[in-house]
RNA sequence: GGAGAGGUGUCCGAGUGGUUUAAGGAGCACGCUUGGAAAGCGUGUGUAUUGUUAAAGGUACCGGGGGUUCGAAUCCCUUCCUCUCCGCCA
């Protein structure tokens, strides 16, 4: 959530910063000031009479004390008034704060000056690209027809025992997830990440830590019975560890990585986008997290990309990185970079990761704050998070593009993890 | 799952209806003292919101939510969490 303060002391300049997604939220905004205008007057008439019934219900103890019966008795005629006064407007400034929060909830997080204009993700800009596409012949096969192969994904078995979406992966395939998720996890360690291993479900008030409820209810699985639910990342959990803390300036940077199973619902997906490993109702990740201060966060999520970049370079995937535009950018992100690896069998670009920061807005709705060293104040820090990265799409890429007459080659940085260097 | 005991500020800890505006202690910060330090003494010490040039001041917050009362940390309901015992269990 965007703060009242950056609203009222930027309205023209927030509404300008917000077109670049597409949409015109002047109209929520100015509701947003009247709204908070409202919210001040009622506020103040409240407080007002809290303080008389404050210091009538003082008087009255000590006129029962002093055995002034009477009198206390007359003072408590104006209490009760008050009560009836207090308890009207106490509703009518709920409503209005609610009412507040939820014009708040709507408007997106404000892009980043560099965040190019565009619609979809045909308009987002490429950073830079790596890699060679391999040349495969005539008879290479997509990684569902070679998971098939050499027996090491097997759909089919999924679907019997929870359903589509959730493969089960054998031998030398359950080997690769293991070799992978231990690669990225020494690799986070060597950049000094702290590695964490989370709840696999999380509460309401998570939830809407990181900004997954309310708006993206539909797309996580839900426990009703324990009002818990299946994390789509670990981006959850990690950064609800800083939920409600205030942080000192010299705890900057906080680094934390996780490998985390993640649960998507991916309710209304179909066809040829969801064939294979393309889109999973359970997939394995490792995630990057940091906090950090806000004069340091850019700083920050380009060191992140770079990371996220060393990773599918020693992967040996050809990539490329792109910057999402104003129409592609998530709801609650300031700025975006998206990794897609090339699958070379399917001659598809899949997404593998996505890095962001999200300056104050997670922090607004986590109370994630720092005191100043100078004057000692409270301020909002920023958080940013990227995938680090995603399994699947990376086996997806690793069988095509690796695949040969004798087997599928295991890049060399991942030998060491797997134990083997080919599959056949 | 059953029975019981608890949840108070940065920490420890007192507090079962009215100067609690949360005692006391520790810690921390600043000042005094000192050649310097320790001890000692003094002052201050949360979050949010409102207000103001700044302040003073107001309001809310004693796990969360609701209620009783003129008045609630204190009484009632509800919920979450922790501990002890029992049951079940990888």
């Amino acid at each position: 959530m965007l703060t009242l303060q950056q609203i009222n002391s930027n309205k023209e300049a927030v509404i300008e910063s917000l077109k670049i997604r597409n949409k015109d939220f002047s109209d929520i905004i100015q509701k947003v000031i009247e709204t908070d205008e409202d919210r001040k007057k009622v506020q103040s008439e409240l407080d007002n009479l809290l303080a008389e019934s404050n210091s009538i219900a003082q008087k009255v103890g000590q006129l029962f004390k002093e055995g002034k019966a009477q009198e206390a008795n007359e003072a408590k005629a104006r209490a009760i008034e008050l009560k009836d006064l207090t308890s009207e407007l106490n509703e009518s400034l709920k409503t209005v704060k609610s009412e507040l929060t939820k014009l708040l909830s709507e408007i997106p997080n404000i892009p980043n000056k560099l965040v190019p204009s565009g619609k979809s993700d045909q308009d987002n800009f490429e950073i830079r690209a790596g890699g060679t596409k391999p040349e495969l012949g005539e008879n290479k096969l997509p990684h569902w027809d070679l998971a098939k192969k050499y027996d090491i994904i097997d759909f089919e078995l999924g679907n019997k025992i929870t359903g589509a979406g959730f493969p089960v992966y054998k031998g030398k395939g359950a080997k690769l997830q293991r070799a992978l998720i231990n690669f990225f996890l020494k690799e986070a360690e060597k950049q000094g990440y702290t590695e964490i291993m989370p709840p696999l479900m999380i509460n309401e008030d998570s939830g809407f830590g990181t900004g997954q409820l309310p708006d993206k209810e539909g797309q996580m699985y839900k426990m009703p019975e324990d009002n818990l639910y299946m994390i789509p990342t670990a981006e959850v959990p990690v950064t609800n560890i800083y939920r409600d803390v205030i942080l000192s300036e010299e705890d900057f940077p906080i680094k934390l990585t996780a490998y985390s199973a993640c649960f998507r619902r991916e309710a209304g997906s179909y066809g040829k986008e969801v064939r294979g490993l393309n889109r999973l109702h359970q997939f394995d990740k490792v995630e990057v997290v940091q906090i950090q201060h806000p004069e340091k966060s850019y700083q920050t999520l380009e060191e992140m990309v770079k990371y996220v970049e060393s990773l599918i370079v020693k992967l040996e995937l050809p990539y490329r990185i792109v910057r999402l535009c104003g129409g592609d950018l998530g709801f609650t992100s300031a700025m975006t970079y998206d990794f897609e690896v090339y699958s070379a069998a399917q001659e598809k670009w899949l997404e593998v990761s996505s890095v962001s920061n999200f300056e104050t807005f997670q922090a607004n709705r986590l109370k994630l704050r720092y005191k100043t060293k100078e004057d000692k104040k409270t301020q909002l820090a920023h958080t940013l998070n990227g995938s680090a990265l995603a399994l699947p799409r990376i086996v997806a890429a690793l069988l095509e593009n690796n695949q040969t007459k004798d087997g599928i080659k295991i890049p060399k940085a991942l030998q060491e993890f797997t134990g083997f260097n080919l599959i056949n």
